[in-house]
DNA sequence: CATATTAAGGATATTAAATATCCTCATGGA
DNA sequence: TCCATGAGGATATTTAATATCCTTAATATG
């Protein structure tokens, strides 16, 4: 079970849209570059987040992206789930039904979801829990720390110079 | 991102030798017509589950399988990771290695792992936690209060006779 | 000992999902 | 008007999941 590289592509890219200045837009085109990845592939990414209202476009020169709301409001889950679709890492299948010694159909138990499933389903939880607590305002002020002071301002200026 | 389905089946089958009597063996055979899934299938998971040192089998008439160790030393987690791999779930390419403001190679940055890698791997620690924390033991308590003693009962003693 | 039963594991086929590219369209700035 | 852009549909291509089949070695039972 993998996540898919689009989601790492979407958190890549918002991290970058979160030092935009305001009312600026950057393009697929230059996000792809920024991150060497394949741009039409990339466009699809940034479309469901643009779906799902995290970033917003608009087109023609100077078009591109932006987010929509401030980097405080949008979380890892948000563009996770943007990316991935919000159904349970852990499907239920309901195989309790087949066993051959129940009689009754639904009325032999069911009315509950099956044990296992709401175990699986509590840990999907405490997965998303955790990305929720995590905003991209909290992911800047760590990438501040973490990246080399002139790369930090050599990328801010690149992408700048694109807008 | 979904899971496989051989992680719910081979958590069922587990949840089912949990309940075997001492000494006895439960084949592929029967737990596959148990929860209606195909034999040579399921038969894959199980020798995962096999690997994993979590049950242990044999051969010959009276063969099958069996837990390894106590319902309560095992977990959702043990169970996942033999048949999931222990992977986390969020792969980090590195593609902030593609950034075109770049120079110094290695020496500009990574030093550590990338932010984005690491909170998403707080969250799958988180998930992995959850699992770890719940044993077959747990869930066989839960199955008692969640299954109808009657079924409870039959379903046993269909195993039992397949022993 | 002979036979039937079983798990292990390799080989291979089938299906579904992820990855990737291409094309058309409508929009908007220069 | 012209060009750059995102949206979105169509369609490969690649990889992973699902599934089946076959051979081998072990072992209980008659």
């Amino acid at each position: 079970m993998q996540l898919k590289s689009q989601v790492e592509w979407a958190l890549h890219c918002c991290a970058i849209l979160s030092g935009l200045p305001e009312g600026r837009y950057l393009p697929t085109k230059d996000l792809a570059e920024l991150h060497g990845v394949p741009k039409e592939y990339l466009s699809k990414a940034l479309q469901a987040v643009s779906q799902a209202k995290l970033v917003e476009s608009t087109l023609g020169p100077s078009g591109g992206y932006r987010l929509a709301k401030a980097p405080k409001d949008i979380s890892f889950l948000d563009i996770v789930e943007a990316v991935e679709g919000k159904a349970p890492t852990f499907a239920c299948t309901e195989i309790r039904g087949n066993n051959p010694c129940r009689t009754g159909g639904k009325a032999d138990c069911d009315d509950k979801p099956c044990a296992i499933a709401r175990v699986m389903w509590e840990a999907d939880k405490a997965w998303r829990d955790k990305l929720r607590g995590v905003s991209l305002a909290d992911l800047v002020k760590t990438l501040e720390h973490d990246i080399p002071p002139k790369l930090w301002k050599k990328t801010g200026e690149w992408v700048l110079a694109r807008t």
